[in-house]
DNA sequence: GCCAACGTTGGC
DNA sequence: GCCAACGTTGGC
């Protein structure tokens, strides 16, 4: 999940303990998001400042309706910060690992809400200390 | 600040 | 229903 941490960042969803992903416009994006269950985790994305993996976080509550579509029409998940990871792993170096040369992350880049693999989610997870 | 990628819009 | 024009996003 991507942020851009001037407008939300990794620090203000552990200082409010549970955020909201709404605004999402995009229907892979929303797919995504849709598909997502209580428990899933998910990378914190710090975009255009930072370009970097900071922490992960918990699904606390799936599928509801984005309460800021007047029309009801896309989805949104709320989650919780979980940790942060050890070493922040950056843009670059996912862009150098060729095993995830096919991540959506790269692929995608305007996606807000990416789809991470479990064999990706390992990589990332080793290349941040954990 | 620039540009590539992508989505949306509107004329036909 | 196609496609050119335009707007937005995000990495550089």
């Amino acid at each position: 999940m991507k942020s851009e941490p001037f407008k939300y960042s990794w620090d203000d969803l552990v200082s409010e303990g549970e955020g909201t992903w709404d605004g999402v416009r995009n229907h892979r994006a929303k797919n995504n998001l849709a598909a997502m269950e209580v428990g899933d985790q998910a990378f914190f994305y710090h975009s255009r400042e930072g370009l970097e993996i900071v922490g992960i976080c918990e699904v606390s509550v799936a599928g509801i309706t984005d309460p800021t579509d007047p029309e009801g029409k896309w989805a949104a998940v709320k989650v919780k910060p979980k940790s942060k990871l050890p070493c922040p792993v950056t843009l670059k170096q996912v862009k150098a690992e060729p095993k995830l040369a096919d991540c959506e992350l790269v692929k995608y880049s305007r996606l807000s809400v990416a789809e991470i693999k479990a064999d990706e989610w390992s990589i990332i997870c080793s290349m941040a200390g954990i």
